[in-house]
DNA sequence: CTATTCCTTTATCATAAGATAAATAATTAA
DNA sequence: TTAATTATTTATCTTATGATAAAGGAATAG
């Protein structure tokens, strides 16, 4: 849990009763590459901390296998739009490569916000930098071309090419597997 | 002040005491269409809600204007990212059509969270509702044409199309305003 | 009311990326 | 190891959108 804990703290100390709390719904799982931990369809009332692996979640769009985003060890991961709306999630979460994986119950975790202010303030201030991300995100996306955008993902998080197969690569940046290709290939 | 609170009410109902602290750090501005409310380059330390008018969020990409976002009334709009990391924001915010606006005061407000656990609350569900928005966006913008696009705003959004000009409409949509005005012209 | 400025449309040409097909290369299963 | 499957690259053709220029409309200031 300690490395959870150490995720925490870049946003949000906590005293150990939280600690303690939130390690009571808390419990750890081994997952196999290529397996999905959660599937499309399914409601998600977990929270994932990736402590070893690489996942990503997806969705289908016109039939087509759709990479939303990449996490790797030491992020958390949730299908936010299921775990808020309490509906059925149109995306699924699939292991990338062997992991080792905390999951939290977020229900009780919710439960917890009113006892510990702390643990809310800390989901709070998650979320905000979630959001932040993802506004810049849509700025990358819109005003940058297929082939810069994968030139700042070289640049920026090469991990992704080196630990993802680029079929997954390519839907994340927007493009065809065929495209990205292309684009590769201008050396 | 009622109906910014009615707005709140959507998120998290508060007690009277929480209402009356928020209203004593919120103060009522009136401002002119084609004014910016905030400029690029200030450091945001605002909240707005928009009692009457509209507003956008804009700024420059190689010196071009794009449009971030549009906000009617009964909806709040702030330069988040400088917000919450205290540097001045690339962003500006226009009114497009004479505003009524409530502002709050940020700082305050953050002081609030310590003393009103459910002012926190209600700012947490706000963002986690704002973070969803922006991924389903994304979505939108990766995996539908310009025109898919454009026909979605007209059925999702009519008032953009009648209360804003289109050439903020077009960088909103990711597209020139060229392309806006040739795909309008498909009937 | 008129002139000026700004907004929107239309037209032409150039180009990045999609669709499809097929050839290699890499991985996995038997 | 070999066969079968899956992933990646290369090639060809098509198309949506960008860039630019110019004309027509609408809004605004004086």
């Amino acid at each position: 849990m300690e490395q959870l804990f150490a995720y925490f703290r870049k946003f949000n100390s906590l005293s150990k009763e939280s600690e303690e709390a939130i390690a009571e719904i808390s419990s750890s799982i081994t997952i196999k590459k290529n397996k999905d931990l959660q599937s499309i369809g399914h409601t998600c009332k977990t929270i994932y901390f990736i402590k070893k692996g690489v996942a990503r979640i997806y969705y289908l769009h016109k039939g087509i296998d759709i990479t939303e985003n990449f996490f790797f060890e030491n992020n958390i991961i949730a299908r936010v739009e299921s775990l808020l709306t309490g509906k059925p999630s149109r995306k699924a979460i699939q292991i990338l490569e062997d992991a080792e994986i905390i999951s939290i119950n977020a229900n009780a975790l919710f439960e917890l916000y009113d006892r510990f202010h702390e643990i809310e303030r800390l989901f709070r201030k998650i979320f905000e930098a979630a959001y932040v991300d993802t506004v810049n995100r849509i700025e990358g996306i819109q005003f940058h071309t297929a082939e810069e955008r994968y030139k700042a993902l070289l640049h920026e998080a090469p991990d992704v090419l080196k630990r993802v197969p680029l079929k997954y690569v390519a839907s994340y940046l927007g493009i065809t597997q065929v495209s990205l290709s292309r684009i590769r290939g201008h050396r």
